[in-house]
DNA sequence: CGTTCATATATCCTATATGATTTACCGGCG
DNA sequence: CGCCGGTAAATCATATAGGATATATGAACG
């Protein structure tokens, strides 16, 4: 086994790989697809960077031809793209204009899945999203870390009431739109949580109460005060970024003989 | 906007990035894609088979490492799924629920698509609509493989509308959703196409005339009444399949030694 | 006669080797 | 001094081979 990359990756996975299974024996494909989501999300691997398939390989401990399967999968999540003789590269980083195409898809989708929800969710899915306000209502604010933690519910809850709505489709859909958004989290330092909470909290007790209206108010709400402070951190970022860049710095691209004089 | 430079690779990259026939350097990958695809979706292999690597390798004449990235994207889209150490199957036939909510969400999404397209598609893009509108038009009715036709000009046109929307997270997930469907034609033998084709006329013409609320309106009419043909074949097809197959028939699992009485 | 354990085999999963293609370097020519 | 082609190396893409795992058949036992 590898032990070279003690990372603890505290993510949870993205793709849903079915409710639970044992997991014992964890497949080298899925053991290369979390180490290279963690890499990613973490930005490990710069948003432009070409990812090597034999470096990756010695740097894992792994053989290419799982790591190769890996990148597909992420490749179909457009974590990745695949340029044909050429290699993989990650995925470049969302642009304003495409965070708000997201978010108006969501607001498409989320606002109807919570109203669903509110009517057709099960015990189950009601307790879970129970526990989930207490554990959100329990946590610290204010510092860098608790920004990982409320970015964290912050994706279960939209993940709860998606699979709470009880259509598969939605599910699907809603937690593959919020793939992209996980890299943002390393972005914002810190981001007025205490509102989002506030907004967490209107979303669960509407379904708690099974008030579909209420709950795609909430869930509106929420997603276009989400979409206004993200594109404040963009625009902030866009300006900065604009004026340090003037060429552009190519990205890490080496490739053919190695440099020796 | 990474850029690197002026890559002068292009031509194959250029027309694979828009949808066109490459054929030139066509990857093993995506040839094995393209067959399983059609295999799948002509139900030459049965929803819930079981797809054997090294049957389709000999088969399709490919070594077995692209059979299986060509299985591990069809995994990603939903239209197989792997079992660890068994094997990959193909996806099962969606059920007439799943149906129904598949177009749940697509009366989400594809009507704003449409209202969207409206305001903002390109000259190019409402040229590619005239086009079909005229196909379509053209397009004979009746018999058996008119279906076909029609089928694939319906899959071209809400394929269409979420592109001209401008939102790359729409048309993915528009695309990613009518992959779903395919599979359906096959069912359909004849389905009255005579009203469909009127609806897609509406829909164009809604847009060519830029008339946001029109469009909207003349897709979600389109989804409903599509939705509606759909269900009742399916309904019709559910009696039949209940009373043919009391015991689950298993499917085709064959493993272990070969039958040798 | 039913149940359980052992063995055999087909299949998947991973590793390694070979071929194909691209990219970079470098010297020569305009 | 800069553009242009040739050559070499690194990387991707594919093929093939070797372990690992699950399933089925059959025998042993209660």
């Amino acid at each position: 086994m590898a032990a070279n990359n003690q990372e603890p990756l505290s993510f949870a996975r993205l793709v849903t790989l079915d409710e639970r299974r044992p997991a014992y024996p964890q497949s080298l494909v899925e053991l290369a697809y979390e180490q290279l989501l963690s890499m990613l999300v973490t930005m490990k691997i710069a948003p432009g960077a070409h990812i090597g398939i034999e470096a990756l390989a010695r740097q894992l401990d792994i053989s290419q031809t799982p790591i190769r399967e890996a990148l597909t999968l992420l490749e179909a999540q457009k974590l990745a793209y695949k340029i044909p003789n050429v290699g993989f590269r990650a995925a470049e980083l969302l642009t304003r204009r495409e965070v708000h195409d997201l978010f108006e898809l969501r607001l498409l989708i989320e606002p109807a899945a919570a109203a669903f929800a509110a009517q057709k969710a099960d015990d189950a899915a009601l307790s879970r999203l129970a526990g989930l306000a207490g554990e959100m209502s329990s946590a610290q604010t204010g510092n860098e870390l608790a920004y990982a933690q409320f970015a964290e519910g912050d994706a279960r809850l939209h993940h709860l009431v998606a699979a709470a709505s009880g259509n598969r489709f939605i599910a699907e859909t809603v937690e593959g739109l919020h793939a992209h958004l996980h890299i943002f989290r390393f972005l914002f330092k810190t981001n007025a949580t205490d509102k989002a909470v506030q907004e967490h909290e209107a979303i669960i007790s509407a379904l708690l109460a099974r008030d579909p209206v209420a709950a795609e108010r909430a869930m509106r709400a929420h997603l276009e005060a989400s979409r206004g402070r993200m594109n404040v951190v963009l625009e902030e970022r866009e300006r900065l970024t604009a004026a340090q860049t003037p060429p552009t710095p190519d990205g890490p691209t080496r490739r053919g003989r190695s440099r020796r004089r």
